[in-house]
DNA sequence: AGGTATTCACATGAAACTATTCTCTGAGTTAGG
DNA sequence: TAACTCAGAGAATAGTTTCATGTGAATACCTGT
């Protein structure tokens, strides 16, 4: 009986007509045909880029601007082209696109070269081998292929900030020196200020070229949300001001595309799961709901466990209180750590947790100072009271209270 | 009263340590000629 | 003698600990009126 019914579930849900024709337009991943309202970056990058094809040495190029302002789509198209173009001319010329931020991909010195080493085709191992001899490796590679290249790297910021400036001055010094192959860089970051903590050489020598990208309005989302909808979904799935609200809600803070996507993606699926032809604007409100809720739930189950602990002793202690201290949080983390029989981390460690919890929106965690009585962090949580207490069941599942 | 000095409770930074994963090298071992 | 095995040295990295230093403002402690 139960096969029977599974067996029909899938069925219809084969059947089932979905309100998205193709569902990766609206994925970040995306590059559509044109893009829009960044005609004056487009060029900016284009021609920056442009003596490449002669095989003359371009400026290397500092993009930044904040998140979901199209500075990686709008790199990513030029280059795109740019290649396609080189291509057609049996121009020696190569795009390589490295995204710093990828954990175990580019984060460190090591990795980073080691990545672009294997664009040229090395094989290098993921660790053991001296940083040096991964350089001399793709050295070797970079002379051998005489050709020239274009090297994106996205969220250089992260880089920096986890392994300093060496290996960016490394290869700003290869950007400059004469070999057979040029090497051009365009650093992509949503941090403006991080240039100012860069060495002097480096900052020069990367930002020889700047481009900027403002944030989007809320009418310019609107027309990029359409856009992508055209392709994303069926005709007339959209109900009356969906797509404004939409674009709305991203626009409230700093105009984040990404999130005025994404936004109007989840509202899509939470239309197709309650079986509707169109999606409506109380769809956009359970799907903000959603987003925030996935999130939270996301971050409890595959945090570490030692982050986990440290979460469930805020939320226990947060129990009718405006706002803990780090030291209270720290005591009731101890207390449980021994009661669980796992190890207890350092106040220091714990402290540095906290902070990082503040980066993931998961608490708001404030560096205050109580005058005579100190200096702490004031944390107050940031789980809507709804998810809260299925978050503090999950936890304590998975830390076995 | 007004001004200065203390003091608390952590924050923040840097360095060092630990454990794990991985490569490379060279000594010792094996098997075949 | 060539091929193979395997332990040991050396690297990179993540996650911590240890040590050192910093810090904002509520109080304590003056001082002169």
């Amino acid at each position: 009986m139960v096969e029977k019914d599974t067996e029909t579930f899938f069925e219809d849900f084969l059947r089932k007509k979905s309100v998205f024709s193709d569902k990766k337009a609206l994925q970040a991943s995306y590059i559509p045909e044109t893009v829009l309202h960044r005609e004056i970056q487009i060029k900016q990058v284009a021609n920056v880029l442009a003596p490449s094809l002669k095989g003359d040495k371009t400026s290397n190029t500092f993009v930044y601007g904040k998140t979901g302002t199209g500075k990686t789509l709008t790199v990513k198209h030029t280059t795109q082209k740019l290649a396609s173009v080189a291509e057609k001319e049996k121009l020696p010329l190569k795009v390589i696109y490295v995204n710093c931020k990828l954990k175990r991909s580019a984060d460190t010195e090591y990795r980073l070269i080691a990545q672009l080493a294997r664009e040229l085709g090395k094989e290098i191992p993921p660790t053991g081998l001296p940083t040096e001899e991964v350089y001399r490796s793709f050295f070797k590679a970079l002379n051998k292929q005489n050709q020239n290249y274009v090297i994106i790297l996205d969220e250089i910021d992260q880089l920096i900030n986890k392994m300093g400036d060496n290996a960016l001055y490394n290869l700003t010094r290869i950007s400059e020196e004469d070999t057979t192959s040029q090497i051009s860089l365009i650093g992509i970051s949503n941090d403006i200020m991080f240039v100012d903590g860069l060495d002097p050489r480096v900052r020069s020598s990367l930002s020889e070229e700047e481009i900027v990208f403002p944030p989007y309005n809320a009418l310019q989302i609107q027309s990029i949300l359409k856009q992508r909808a055209e392709f994303a979904f069926n005709k007339g799935v959209l109900g009356q001001g969906v797509i404004e609200k939409c674009a709305a809600y991203a626009a409230r803070d700093h105009g984040d595309a990404r999130r005025a996507m994404e936004l109007l993606r989840v509202a899509g699926e939470v239309a197709d799961r309650k079986n509707t032809k169109t999606i409506t604007l109380e769809d956009i409100d359970e799907a903000e709901e959603k987003i925030d809720r996935d999130r939270i739930m996301d971050i409890a189950t595959t945090q570490p466990k030692q982050y986990q602990v440290v979460l469930y002793s805020i939320i226990s202690l947060q129990r009718g209180r405006e706002s803990l201290f780090t030291g209270e949080v720290y005591g009731v983390y101890k207390s449980l750590c021994s009661k669980i029989n796992i190890s207890t981390l350092t106040q220091r460690r714990v402290s540095d947790i906290i902070s990082e919890f503040d980066m993931m929106g998961v608490v708001n965690a404030k560096v205050i100072s109580k005058g005579r009585y100190g200096r702490t962090r004031e944390i107050s949580l940031e789980i809507p009271e709804a998810t809260l207490q299925k978050t503090k069941s999950i936890l304590e599942d998975s830390i076995h209270i």
